[in-house]
DNA sequence: GAGTTTGAAACT
DNA sequence: CAGTTTCAAACTC
């Protein structure tokens, strides 16, 4: 398998696709792990043969590769650059990548599936390296690259590579350049998409409006070059991340950052690999981190499906329209809000964006003169935007990275670490993925943004090169990718930017006068935002927490209920009743919580709509709350109390449980009365109404400080999802605001968490996608 | 598109 | 910590 490896040069590349296939084993191999089609990619674009990953590399845990491919991520765009040399390799390559997928085709189903089992793999040997190198190879080969998938049920899905790369051939360094952000954008998705459960939901999506947006876009071959360009490289590397989305990750993130001394290495394939070959070895890894982690079939699916919709006109098997259907229906039918939203939002906003967001952000700006190249590799930075963006976790913030903006990449702040108690980027993540779950409709754009504001790697639109495209995307998620800001006077380096706090460079949407929030500010960007961290260490946290522990560690989607979620501060509304977007509250798409000092709070998300049976008690509740604090604890604590309370629910945050009154005051019913019920039953949560009805007193339960936040996203992140946010025993219920005001009591409860995550960040796999 | 309103962020 | 100012988004016209 690992032919050329340097460590394993001993096979030699000549025949092994035909003996491998052939052999018995290697369909063997194929049919078991994802993991060995990336590291048989891996090894392909390496050493230019298309080896089979050795049954170490395969086996190298998918936990890890995630992690390193998290923070990849930040790498990647320095690495897609130093790369770039080795597009003539990768480009050999993906030849044989090809070849190989070809034959594995010819070969039978078995093969193909190991395949495409591993997204990361089939996007890996084809897509790899288009970033860089779309254009050579596209121009050698476009016929020939083709991306193969297998879905869950055994489909395969044949992705022609070619008119996803065609367009960029006609890019520009620059746009190269571009599409490589792009393309982490999507390797973002992918790994989100994929860490969780439903990612493969989000992927679809994601995909299908990738799809969609192609297929808006007027054909490739009729736009003009510079249309090309300035749409399709984006679109391409957009696919084209979509389908390398893991291996990409792998390659650009972890090589660069973390990539020497990582973890990767550590836990990745036991023969190290040269510089480059770090590259390929994250890139190796990731994959297997992607079929391991997420769910690996649903990802490639989805790719496919991306692919396949795109590649209608190209071309399109029945089955590969099957699949698509298939996931989108899925996604559709199943969480179809929650879906729809975060697909929308990932997808839509990563595809859209994709192209021209990408360029904003990722491209510098003639304005502001920003190079992705710039923007250092380091941190993690602010992306809890893209990480928010999983619902799941993982797959909106995927979207969100994709949504395109730049990420400002930080050295892991305090904050984040104190997130995470995990890496930074992961910690982003979980940020990330808190605050997308939580996000209704409206709060797309909010929920965006906070993942944003944490996370979002790319907040700029992709440069929806077609108002089309910009409205299908807007209407999923609601522009929430795309952030834009019109300062005037901070500079944009003050949290009234929302680039900036979404921790994202402003792009070319942006109309922000004497904008120093670019890469050409790096250095005072990172100050500013050091210094911000240090009065707040969760100022660029995500402003909408997600209580519920929505996803488990293997993704599973516990909450995305908006209910779940709460905004870390609460709001402080005299005039708007909590009803318009001047509410960060409503804005987030989350109700109003006890830490709230809103007056005259009508926040639908909240309870009204749940509970406007309950309004009236929804409202003293909230009088009474607003007016001590005590009382939601007494409440909360009655609630806990309560057997069903009591019931360890993985989610403790789960917003309501109607039928269990927490608190005389409440009646049972309402969704505000609250969260212990919701314990009850996490899942439901997710696919019931939450967004719109959160009760208050849930978000008591559910509300955590800001402190807590970092826990939040550690437990979404944790394996443990099932780690109530609230522990039974524990209070959660801080005192309001102020408060954040870390209670001792909620930092226990968050130190707690940060002892079930892993104390190493490359140990989280589920934070980190 | 300009002006107003609103509430968060920043400042004192 | 509370009050005030600044700021930019949201909203209205």
């Amino acid at each position: 398998m690992e032919l050329n490896t340097p460590n394993k040069n001993q096979i030699p590349a000549t025949n092994p696709l035909s003996q491998f296939e052939d052999s018995p084993v290697f369909n063997y191999i194929n049919n078991l792990s994802p993991i060995e089609l990336v590291k048989s990619m891996h090894n392909g674009q390496a050493f230019n043969f298309p080896s089979f990953a050795s049954p170490l590399s395969v086996f190298a845990s998918p936990q890890l590769s995630s992690q390193s491919d998290a923070r990849s991520f930040m790498r990647r765009d320095r690495f897609s650059e130093p790369s770039k040399p080795e597009l003539l390799q990768s480009k050999d390559e993906n030849d044989t990548s090809i070849g190989v997928f070809e034959a594995a085709q010819l070969t039978g189903l078995s093969v193909e599936q190991s395949e495409c089992s591993t997204p990361a793999n089939s996007s890996k040997g084809v897509i790899t390296k288009l970033p860089d190198e779309h254009m050579e190879l596209a121009i050698e080969e476009p016929d020939t690259l083709k991306y193969y998938c297998a879905s869950p049920d055994d489909n395969i899905i044949m992705v022609p590579l070619k008119a996803i790369i065609e367009p960029q051939m006609a890019g520009d360094p620059n746009e190269r350049y571009c599409s490589r952000n792009s393309e982490k954008d999507l390797r973002k998705i992918g790994r989100t998409g994929q860490n969780e459960d439903e990612a493969g939901c989000d992927w679809v999506a994601l995909i299908s409006d990738v799809a969609d947006i192609l297929t808006l876009e007027p054909s490739i071959d009729e736009e003009s070059a510079e249309k090309q360009k300035m749409v399709d490289p984006g679109t391409i590397s957009f696919i084209s991340n979509v389908l390398q989305a893991p291996q990409d990750n792998s390659n650009d993130s972890e090589t660069s950052y973390y990539a020497g001394s990582s973890q990767q290495r550590e836990i990745g394939e036991p023969g190290i690999q040269p510089v480059e070959s770090g590259e390929q070895n994250e890139a190796d890894q990731t994959p297997s981190v992607f079929s391991g982690t997420l769910p690996d079939k649903p990802i490639v699916n989805h790719a496919a499906a991306k692919v396949d919709i795109r590649g209608k006109s190209y071309q399109s098997s029945s089955k590969q329209h099957k699949i698509r259907r298939r996931c989108l229906v899925f996604e559709m039918g199943a969480h179809k809000k929650k879906l729809a939203f975060e697909s929308s939002s990932s997808t839509s906003s990563q595809s859209d964006h994709m192209g021209a967001n990408i360029e904003k952000h990722a491209t510098p700006r003639a304005d502001k003169g920003k190079t992705l190249s710039a923007l250092p590799g380091r941190g993690i930075g602010l992306h809890l935007n893209a990480l928010t963006a999983t619902s799941s976790g993982n797959a909106v913030k995927i979207e969100t990275l994709a949504s395109g903006k730049q990420e400002i990449s930080q050295p892991p702040s305090p904050a984040a670490h104190m997130a995470s108690g995990l890496d930074p980027v992961s910690k982003s993540l979980a940020l990330i993925t808190v605050e997308t779950d939580f996000a209704p409709f409206d709060n797309e754009d909010k929920v965006m943004e906070n993942v944003p504001q944490t996370s979002m790697v790319v907040t700029e639109d992709f440069g929806i090169s077609s108002p089309k495209m910009k409205r299908q995307k807007f209407e999923y998620l609601g522009a929430s990718s795309c952030k834009r800001c019109n300062c005037k006077r901070s500079k944009c380096l003050k949290l009234y930017c929302e680039c900036f706090a979404a921790g994202l460079y402003c792009i070319e949407p942006c109309s922000c006068l004497e904008c120093s929030n670019n890469p050409a500010h790096e250095d005072t960007v990172l100050e500013t935002r050091r210094q911000i961290e240090s009065r707040n260490p969760l100022a660029f946290a995500p402003k909408v927490i997600r209580n519920s522990d929505s996803v488990s560690e293997f993704g599973e989607e516990t909450n995305k209920t908006p209910a779940s979620a709460r905004h870390k501060r609460g709001c402080n509304c005299k005039k708007s009743s909590c009803l318009k977007k001047y509410c960060e509250c409503f804005q987030g798409g989350v109700g109003c919580s006890s830490y709230c000092r809103c007056e005259g709070c009508k926040n639908t998300f909240g309870c009204k709509n749940g509970v406007e049976e309950n309004d009236l008690k929804w409202g003293e509740s909230k009088i009474h709350e607003n007016t001590s604090n005590l009382n939601l604890l007494d409440i909360i604590e009655k609630g806990e109390d309560h057997p069903d309370l009591m019931v360890p629910s993985k989610d403790s945050r789960s917003p309501v449980h109607p039928q269990i009154p927490i608190s005389g005051q409440h009646s049972g019913s309402s969704l505000c009365d609250v969260g212990p019920s919701t314990k009850m039953r996490p899942i439901q949560r997710f696919r019931t109404n939450f967004f719109y009805h959160q009760p208050k007193y849930e978000k008591h339960l559910q509300v955590i400080p800001e402190d807590e936040t970092p826990e939040i996203l550690n437990r979404n992140c944790l394996p443990t999802s099932g780690v109530k946010s609230v522990s039974p025993n524990s209070k959660r219920v801080s005192p309001p605001h102020h408060g954040f005001g870390p209670s001792t009591t909620w930092r226990r409860g968050r130190k707690l968490i940060l002892r079930s995550v892993s104390p190493s960040p490359s140990l989280n796999p589920p934070c980190e996608q």
